[in-house]
DNA sequence: TCTGGGGTCCTAGGACCC
DNA sequence: TCTGGGGTCCTAGGACCC
């Protein structure tokens, strides 16, 4: 027998960076962390410690900036390859619950706990062993929000901050939503908040006042959908889809800022090659091929270009991923001026298709098992062992149908 | 306060096709 | 020849999230 009302549960790990940081340092406890870089670097913080925020500190803001305002922080450097695993340790919790678990983030998850009540109980109950399990196995805090729906749900957890359980009872939903600022509701910043009050809505209440077609008009589709949930609907495919599909990634993606500006070619060839290497890498990894390749190009004062080339067949191949980017570059940097940032991008993204396979490209295919063999010789001996051909200080040969990648040197299988 | 890095989704215009 | 409408693909930019 279906439920005629859904059970989302929202789990938002509290101050997931600082947290794991604590348990590899226990040093760092109770005192005002920031996570991010170094105190003078250019970068914005990851995460702070709530001791850290009682001074303002918060993420996303400048780490010199933070430095400012908390000058006897601990800055401390991130640890992603620790996050994750620690986000893969959360996420066998939660699946232990209920198979319908879908990660939104390394430290934010929705469950569906829809007709679990036989197993763990009612909601709150649920949430509680929830809750203790993931504190007694990874010596983690979080939060859990309870609610009809995601939206419902997220906004319980944010409620129930720190280290707690928040349950919207079902019918409540138009009652708790009324009060709060429209910056609450996920997926309003800053602009969207601004456009909001001009037309007079500070609380989400105040979409009551509004007809849907003035809604429609000013907001579009979103508009219209949120004034639903305003109204305690639990209609719209608005954030609202089955929990738990999980579907391959939409794009791959590297970008770096350098610490100070940059117009020296080398500097900048070297940079797109190392983007190059790491999108490619993962897309091997991943198994997926990009038909569209992306530059990312921002300029001293911050003005930021984007652009793009679709390719006739898929690649994940460095040196052409390379080729493309270093052919966008070149016809879109204005000569001269300081670059701040440079990024790639890979999207269009598919597993091999089976016109791909069909084309038998023996030279492709070859290049593709060498660069697989160069992913594991790194694996097992670092970035740093083994590079192809003169990299980017090297001319680039001509594309032709023996190197159709345009690689400089013939392929060398890497020894085992 | 001089502003990271990895993503998702939306909009809007132009090309091109029927 | 002064001129429609819809669909799809591609590109660029931007809002937003953690």
């Amino acid at each position: 027998m279906p439920d005629l009302v859904r059970t989302v549960f929202h789990v938002d790990m509290d101050a997931f960076f600082v947290s794991v940081e604590e348990l590899f340092d226990p040093a760092l406890k109770g005192k005002p962390v920031v996570v991010g870089g170094q105190r003078h670097e250019r970068g914005v913080v990851s995460a702070a410690s709530y001791e850290a925020r009682k001074f303002g500190v918060h993420s996303a803001m400048p780490l010199r900036t933070a430095n400012k305002l908390c000058p006897q922080a601990v800055f401390v450097d991130g640890h992603p390859d620790r996050y994750r695993q620690y986000s893969e340790k959360v996420f066998a919790i939660m699946s232990c619950f209920t198979p319908q678990v879908e990660m939104v983030s390394i430290d934010e998850a929705y469950l569906d706990m829809s007709g679990t009540d036989r197993l763990h109980g009612p909601p709150l109950l649920a949430a509680h062993k929830l809750h203790a399990r993931i504190k007694a196995d990874t010596a983690l805090n979080c939060s859990i929000g309870i609610g009809t729906s995601r939206l419902i749900a997220k906004v319980c957890s944010g409620k129930a901050k720190p280290h707690g359980v928040f349950y919207a009872l079902p019918g409540q939903e138009a009652r708790l939503l009324a009060p709060l600022d429209v910056r609450d509701i996920p997926g309003v910043g800053k602009v969207t908040e601004q456009k909001l009050h001009s037309l007079g809505i500070l609380h989400v209440g105040d979409f009551a006042r509004y007809g849907d077609g003035f809604l429609e008009q000013h907001l579009g589709k979103w508009g219209l959908a949120l004034a639903g949930k305003a109204r305690g609907e639990d209609a719209g495919a608005w954030f609202e889809g089955e929990i738990g599909e999980v579907e391959g990634p939409k794009s791959i993606s590297h970008e770096h800022t350098y610490n100070s500006d940059t117009s020296d070619r080398e500097q900048i060839d070297a940079t797109l090659m190392r983007l190059s290497e790491m999108v490619g890498r993962r897309l091997r990894e991943q198994r997926l091929w990009a038909r569209t390749l992306q530059l990312k190009l921002r300029y001293k004062d911050f003005t930021t270009h984007t652009r793009a080339h679709t390719l006739d067949e898929p690649t994940q191949l460095d040196n052409e991923i390379f080729h493309h980017i270093h052919r966008l570059f070149e016809s879109n940097w204005q000569q001269g001026s300081l670059v701040r940032l440079l990024g790639v991008q890979a999207s269009s993204l598919a597993s091999r298709t089976v016109q791909a396979d069909f084309l038998e490209d023996h030279t492709r295919g070859k290049w593709e098992q060498a660069l697989s063999a160069v992913d594991r010789v790194r694996d097992k001996f670092g970035e740093t062992s083994i590079t192809l051909g003169t990299g980017m200080r090297g001319r680039f040969r001509e594309r032709t149908h023996e190197n159709p990648a345009g690689l400089p040197g013939k392929p060398k299988p890497a020894a085992e």
